[in-house]
DNA sequence: TTAATTATTTGATTTATATCACATTTAATA
DNA sequence: TATTAAATGTGATATAAATCAAATAATTAA
């Protein structure tokens, strides 16, 4: 059992529980940690549970008709993972996977709708969460076909080096070329290619998986015109 | 103000309205008529009104960083429309667009949130509203990349005929063909190809607007196999 | 350390689709 | 009904990106 009541990074909807429902939650509430690359959530499982995840970095991918995975979003810690499924309680519409080692608390599907129904200040939080998700995906989905590769992979150096790094500009990419291609919907050789571009113009330098800006504002730039 | 107690198209969450609670919501809610291809709601305008679509068929759109339109989906009666922008009060993050003649009911912000924070049952199951929707966005998302034209085609030949025309084989669309293909990623003219070897092999039969299925199976193929 | 996987890069080639330019049909308006 | 405008179709061409194939580089296992 977890002490959800010291948690330090409780969700917003979580804050809104008072005493007694905190307890509620703690009593069905269980926590794991995961490895790098293992699997949290697998699609076409039977779901049970809800996830939240508490620290690390993950992804949520979906198979899609030529069986490739294709990744929907990467997750920060603070974040819902299975909360979509709710509905469909039978099987996983999608898969998790840690990228750091995560820590993830599991909830079981029934106590989280108990608490749902209890409280409407927790469900009014879980539904500001999940009309936040929609818009980012609103944008997701009109930019990746408006841009072309070079764009998206300046996307997603962005939303690495701002969302996830607090803006450093030299990190550590979490993603294989493999999986930045399946982030921008593309194939591994043209990630390769788009980087060795955007290297070559001295926007950015690459060794490995260490990436490092050199020039935010063209950066932007081609993130901007695609 | 309309008369929610009697209206026979009510949204799941609203029929968990008590009726004190409905005609809270009849007072506080405004019906409209549009007319095929008016707006009736425009991204980056002010946003202050929940919508919800009583009858007729309507567009959710989006621009992106071409500044391009792109539809992300066709919204059928029995449905919310402004949901996701009650966060961002400020400014509609899309546009909906009456493609028939539709009846719109509007809820203003405020009215809604309080029957969100006041009956739980009400935020559930526009809770459960959302996770459906963003499920569906994630298989949208995911195929849309693994298919190539002629299989979109198929898919929305195939939404049409079974979602909006009860699996009716011929049907009126109401889409140019600049809209299907703002809808499927693509060019008008690509639009155009991919219908022409779509009726080339006697899968459909296509005058003007009018569509007829001649093959299902075949065209159901085409859309799995993308 | 060496061998064996696995991931990444690079070049050559193919292909699906975008783009352009123009013809034709259909709908709207005077 | 004639005139204009808008939507659609069609062919030629360009191009971004996929695919294929093979070489390196980087990990992992023995």
């Amino acid at each position: 059992m977890q002490n959800c009541e010291t948690c330090i990074i409780r969700s917003k909807a979580v804050n809104t529980l008072n005493p007694k429902e905190l307890r509620f939650l703690m009593e069905s509430c269980a926590e794991t940690t995961y490895n790098p690359r293992e699997s949290i959530i697998k699609e076409g499982m039977l779901s049970s549970h809800i996830a939240y995840l508490k620290s690390g970095l993950a992804m949520v991918s979906k198979k899609g008709v030529k069986g490739v995975d294709q990744i929907l979003k990467i997750v920060q810690p603070g974040n819902y993972l299975g909360l979509q499924t709710i509905l469909f309680e039978k099987v996983n519409q999608f898969s998790v996977t840690a990228l750091d080692k995560c820590v993830v608390c599991f909830i079981d599907n029934l106590s989280f709708k108990e608490l749902i129904s209890r409280n409407n200040q927790f469900a009014n939080e879980l539904l500001l969460f999940l009309c936040r998700e929609e818009l980012t995906y609103f944008e997701r989905f009109v930019n990746i076909h408006q841009k072309q590769i070079a764009g998206r992979i300046a996307d997603i150096i962005l939303f690495f080096s701002e969302k996830i790094y607090a803006n450093a500009l030299t990190f550590e990419m979490p993603l294989s070329r493999g999986d930045i291609a399946a982030l921008v919907c593309t194939t591994r050789e043209s990630v390769t290619r788009a980087i060795k571009d955007l290297s070559e113009i001295k926007t950015i330098r690459v060794t490995g998986r260490k990436f490092e800006i050199l020039d935010l504002a063209r950066l932007k730039k081609i993130n901007q015109s695609g």
